[in-house]
DNA sequence: AATAATTTTTAGATTAACCTAAAAAATAAA
DNA sequence: TTTATTTTTTAGGTTAATCTAAAAATTATT
């Protein structure tokens, strides 16, 4: 069935807020993400009520389908790729690639995100390390822990962002941040929850906790 | 100033229609190319106006802007671009990339575009043969021959087509013609106006005047 | 030049995606 | 368990791009 620009990104969004829980997704929050009122989102989920590709009963907020959930993933995966593409073959930064890909993620192609897959030697996560789907949709689980988490001084390894803001990927990159980054902590402060950490064996410096919910590292 | 998909596409559509004439382009022209219909085309080309980027008067048929003209020919770069890409990277076939390079003419990002260009190494045609705009936004010309215009035996070089339409694509391949294929002219017909003719040193055969007037030659 | 044929435009509707304002339902607080 | 608050939906409108059918302008033909 034919699909329009906008509702993949609804398809998106859903998907993305289902991510972080097990509840159903509130009209609100939809709204949030696409940056549009309420009542517009409403109109929207009965649409795609219709076409099958959510569970929607009015007022209690709506699920993805099977179907849906395939449609979503699909759009996740391009999104993905071409992140890989933009910083590995174009040369741009982790922070630099978002915008572009919210518009490459939309080009209708299965041959050419396949063969886009194998060009880019088949990468298991995109640029800010989220897993990329493979073409069967299904999403390799990555079981990272948020740097926030870490109580006790030890090494780890920077594997991926829980957001991938310009801003927030600029301050990274000023701390030498990086996917891969080596990161031996020192300390992590009772008082403000700040952490103390050497970054790939330089002088250690402080990180806030605010930052460091956003770091997703493997111990 | 914002512009949407379609009017690019309109734009694209009436720069592709110019270059075969220095009249006016007609609004039923217009509606030809678009797939749609004339009331459609006089809506949109009184907004197209409007905006600046072509020049209307009603009755009178319709001419790019200095404007306009900027940029449709800043959405052939970008189709074009994306060709080469899609075969020199992707390794699809010259008669496969039009309908995905129709969408991904429409990403905006110059600067993605200049390092797609940089990342192809300049080209200066497309897959077609077709002459890309550099970033200024000049196409440079390309004085080539239609082989249906060659009158007598003569050796040449195929360095592109006139249409890129899959069927016509997909026989030139079967004759072996492609870009830069050697052809060594022994005979024209003046019956049938068909050429017989040696592609790349072969046995000769015989080609129609339909299909050479579509290939272009360097003699 | 008058009439016929064609092309183009206007008038009035339609659809997708959005909006505001008001009503209804769900949830939280007293 | 009422009342207040918040969330969600409905109702009615707007805009971009399209359509059909009818009117107007242009071009071609007698």
């Amino acid at each position: 069935m034919a699909i329009s620009f906008t509702e993949e990104n609804y398809l998106k969004v859903i998907h993305r807020l289902s991510e972080a829980t097990t509840e159903d997704i509130s009209t609100n929050a939809v709204a949030e993400l696409m940056q549009t009122k309420a009542a517009s989102v409403t109109d929207m989920l009965r649409k795609l009520a219709e076409k099958g590709w959510v569970n929607y009963q009015k007022y209690q907020g709506v699920r993805l389908s099977a179907e849906g959930e395939k449609i979503a993933l699909s759009i996740v995966r391009k999104h993905r790729l071409w992140e890989v593409f933009l910083v590995d073959k174009m040369g741009f930064n982790w922070d630099e690639v978002h915008e572009i890909a919210e518009q490459l993620e939309h080009i209708e192609s299965d041959q050419l995100v396949n063969k886009l897959d194998e060009y880019l030697g088949f990468p298991k996560t995109d640029p800010h390390g989220d897993p990329i789907p493979n073409k069967e949709g299904i999403l390799p689980e990555l079981a990272y822990s948020h740097l926030s988490d870490i109580k006790t001084a030890k090494t780890c390894k920077l594997m991926g962002v829980a957001q991938d803001s310009a801003v927030f990927l600029q301050l990274l990159t000023k701390l030498n941040l990086s996917l891969g980054a080596k990161l031996d902590i020192q300390e992590v402060n009772e008082f403000d929850r700040s952490i103390f950490v050497s970054i790939n064996d330089a002088a250690p410096i402080f990180i806030s906790h605010e930052v460091a919910k956003n770091i997703l590292v493997k111990v």
